[in-house]
DNA sequence: TTCTAAAATTGAGTCAATTCTGTTTTTATG
DNA sequence: CATAAAAACAGAATTGACTCAATTTTAGAA
């Protein structure tokens, strides 16, 4: 089936965003002009925009890229936890902060953040709200996992226990891609201090 | 000492502040051009720029306001909390939500928030931050006072609480504010069930 | 009052994202 | 293998935030 059209189609949304990828980690994202994209990815700026909304989106398209990538390393944390609901959740955070930084800069981070916010409608938009849920539900597995090992207890509300979590989580991980000196050890340090509460009031 | 030029600073900036807060909310932040606030206020686009870095900036000192008020607020239920940790918890954040929309649309905050996280280390940046530390603050300071009223737990972490309470809390208004559709009471109701597991852990 | 330096204002000009319109390429049909 | 409709492309034109050199206004000294 796959014909000429769609063959060219997909070649060109890759060359797209493998020219995004680059300038934007070069040049930063605002540095990164849609016109030079457009001449590294040998299109025209036009048909950049007939296949992205808007710059945001762009970046929107790498973005999802690593979180999946996380999303998927966390599976194997939710199938095998550690043996103490601390250790479990220091490992499930810990295989998100450490991957984050692995394609995405800082800065890129930060535009992703605000772009998800301002925009929260656009394609991106809905796409980061999704992964923002889908890292929820994955921290609640986590926890309904530790319950069925009976590490944890089992009259805590899950859901209320894993969206607490996250958005501490992701609140903290806010402020650290704000800092550019921020380290990632601290970060880690804070959240696995302010997680300390909570283990003490769930753990069996 | 308030000599002419002083006065009539003081002045042009106030018009300038009005006709954006007039502009933002009838037209949308977007919406709202730099030609257009310069008209409504009677000075140049030059003069704009002169007072404020950028468009955010002067978002950014609208939202100061409005966040300032609330701060004041909450301070009454610090000084005199309601008789359990659940209650005293939950008229605090119903004082910051409910405030939340006197004067800003959801449209201006999510550009603000937005704007603080892409440019942290603008004016406006620096100051969004200093007040989310207020406003965790001012939580930490609350359960404090629960601590020294005998209502909360002595051995209790209680700034990383305050962190923990307050970053959900902000993270929740974040998708608040995100959905339109979104209802304050439903906000409110969410909050507190979060909150519900925390408060079983520190109330003595 | 008059003059000068400093401070502030002005608005035309620049730059880059996004839009728009005409052209080219691909596909499907006879 | 023509050919017309549909899809995609190109790049010039538009738009709006922000800059900057020239001009105006103010404060204070003589």
């Amino acid at each position: 089936m796959s014909g000429l059209r769609a063959r060219q189609k997909a070649d060109r949304q890759r060359r797209i965003i493998e020219a995004a990828a680059e300038l934007f980690r070069d040049a930063g994202y605002e540095g990164a002009k849609i016109e030079a994209i457009a001449a590294q990815a040998e299109v025209s700026v036009g048909t950049i925009y007939n296949y992205y909304q808007n710059k945001g989106d762009i970046l929107g398209a790498i973005v999802s890229l690593e979180v999946n990538e996380v999303l998927n390393a966390g599976q194997g944390v939710v199938a095998r936890p550690p043996a103490n609901v601390g250790d479990a959740l220091d490992t499930l955070v810990g295989i998100y902060i450490e991957h984050s930084l692995h394609y995405l800069s800082k800065e890129m981070w930060r535009q992703a953040m605000a772009i998800s916010t301002q925009l929260p409608d656009s394609p991106f938009g809905q796409a980061y709200t999704a992964l923002d849920r889908a890292l929820t539900e994955q921290i609640r597995a986590l926890i309904a996992r530790l319950q069925v090992l009976g590490l944890a207890r089992q009259d805590i509300d899950g859901a209320a226990l894993g969206e607490l979590i996250f958005n501490n989580m992701n609140m903290m991980f806010i402020e650290f891609v704000k800092r550019d000196e921020a380290r990632i050890a601290e970060l880690r340090a804070a959240i696995r201090r302010q997680n300390r509460i909570l283990v003490t009031a769930i753990t069996v």
